[in-house]
DNA sequence: ATGAAAGCGCTAACAC
DNA sequence: GTGTTAGCGCTTTCAT
């Protein structure tokens, strides 16, 4: 088993000297051209390739951005990981990925494990709150932004869309499609730094402006489908005790959970109930009836994460520290008018 | 800004030499206690964390796996990346990922970058039939896993399913519910190297043993959900001129994008019409109703791959260079008893 | 048990 | 335009 090639050997077979070598493959320097083709013709003899980490050592540059993800099986996390990547790709950047699985402690451990490896930035993608992160980077002093879904972060880089728009908004297309009664399902999670404060707010305010009814809030246990799914029996008390028309879930998840339940029980989306979700996860538009949403641009998201890190490794001084993003209401058919 | 702590300043701290403080870290020979107190008290002190990449360089171990996929926004192969990077971290290995998005040239690509990042081997997780990988990968002596879904992989290390027998067991469960009509739908492409090959020959195989009826070819343009909800019409035909009462497509996204259009178009599953997938994605049991379909253990093949190439890595040889992983014929509600 | 020194593969002054 | 040399931060003989 032979070992790849290295400068010296090149160097040697060209007859020239390491630092021509270097300056061919890096075309760092002028190098004439009769010297360029005899490294070149060495390099394709040899089939030399440069060895990154040994540049990495001396350079101080790795090209190497780690990405702490919850779970790459969330098909929301797999969308910001596409932007990250894509966009890293274009500035040569690669992706060192590592999960989570929502630990405070493995998070904690990755910082330090990318850290090692000399990444130059850190996409931390989270979905719960973990002050100790914050004093671990502010040590590392290193690019970092901070993502999450579901609590907002302070004194750090963010990307996110409006969430008191976007909740404002949609209850307004509810309204507006004749739903009166619209039950809002959240969690039941403590809302210190829950965005569910903001989305909260922007269904409040839509329901106070209409006037006639009152607000109805149905908590969940977590954000999952069998979250969602769980609700079902408390949506359909509403529905009777309330005249609840139409639900606004604070995630996709939970919505399309509870149009699982309604199926299994024979109510019809959107003929017996309107159901709205949030965020425009993959099987929101898959989905039978599909889901009315608000589309999050998770893509966006992460890509713009990713520059923003690039951008501050380039020396550029970003003033901001919170990214909003447009967000969309998207209509599908979840969502029916309400004939009287 | 300061510059991190290198084992030199260590060194100095503690006031002993830097090859001490390396036996500190590596545990790698014997250290008396009291110098060993101060070493740890030092890069306590310090805050000091080895450099990965120098440590790299001279070991020849990056503890890094280079994982090329065609998008990890598709949920089976999100499923093996998890397999992968869980079983990787097992043994401190890291995973680096590359998004091909089904680009040869991208494919060869990110072989040679991987290379020169040094890493310790190779999962490619492609949907094509790429010749050139097989060469650039041979030529660069590195541990390397082929995984396809769609095509199979000759002399190299591959971990997958028996599609035939999977195939045939589908097959035949339709049978047993009653259905003698079922159609097969897969692809229209080439059938060189694809599995289908292997599917369609266990789907015939049940079918001339029963021996009543003959096989019903369907093809799609491709394998995704768009491919299933075009065939919709065909399937329409066919079930008028051949009285077909169950469809068994060659990928759940085809299943699914087939029960879309009949959800579109009126037409209940399984009431009117049986559909049966392969794979059993995320969302095969999401979707309502679900879908009955063939458990490919996703996260295992990817589980299996990395442990595979991490024994290569410990100087194991391996023999065999195909790893067939247990099925399972999922019974959900998409497929009913015909009843007559 | 500890230290000195070589060297991993490369870049970047610095000479000429 | 090209070569020489000094590191980058670490591990690993080889002495002591």
């Amino acid at each position: 088993m032979k070992m790849s090639a290295t400068i010296k050997d090149v160097a040697k077979l060209a007859g020239v000297s390491i630092s021509t070598v270097s300056r061919v493959i890096n075309d760092s320097k002028p190098v004439s051209s009769e010297v360029k083709k005899k490294v070149l013709d060495a390099i394709e003899e040899l089939g030399y390739r440069p060895n990154e980490v040994a540049r990495t050592l001396v350079t101080k540059k790795s090209f190497l951005i780690g990405v702490i993800v919850t779970d790459i099986g969330n098909s929301y996390v797999a969308q910001m990981v596409r932007g990250i990547e894509e966009v890293g790709k274009m500035y040569n950047y690669d992706i060192l990925l590592c999960s989570s699985y929502g630990d405070k402690e493995t998070e904690l451990r990755f910082i330090q494990l990318l850290n090692r490896k000399q990444v130059e930035g850190i996409v931390l993608l989270s979905e719960i709150v973990n002050e100790e992160v914050k004093e671990q980077m502010n040590l590392l002093n290193i690019p970092f932004v901070y993502l999450n879904r579901y609590f907002y972060i302070e004194d750090f880089p963010t990307v996110s869309i409006d969430n008191h728009d976007a909740a404002y908004e949609m209850t307004n297309y509810l309204l507006k499609l004749g739903h009166e009664n619209i039950a809002y399902v959240t969690t039941d999670e403590e809302l210190e730094y829950s965005l569910e404060k903001l989305k909260i707010a922007g269904y409040r305010k839509a329901i106070e402006e209409y006037g006639k009814y009152s607000e109805v809030l149905c908590y969940t246990k977590g954000y999952n489908i069998e979250d969602g799914y769980e609700i079902g029996k408390d949506i359909l008390n509403l529905k009777h005790t309330h005249n609840i028309t139409a639900v606004f879930c604070s995630h996709d998840e939970l919505a399309i959970g509870l149009m699982n339940y309604l199926y299994d029980n024979d109510i019809k989306v959107p003929e017996d109930i309107s159901i709205a979700g949030y965020g425009d996860i993959k099987i929101a538009s898959t989905y039978r009836p599909r889901l009315t949403s608000i589309k999050e641009p998770y893509y966006d998201i992460g890509a713009v994460a990713i520059r923003w890190i690039i951008k501050e490794l380039k020396g550029e001084e970003l003033e901001k520290n919170h990214i909003k993003l447009p967000f969309q209401i998207l209509k599908r058919e979840s969502c029916a008018k309400l004939e009287e």
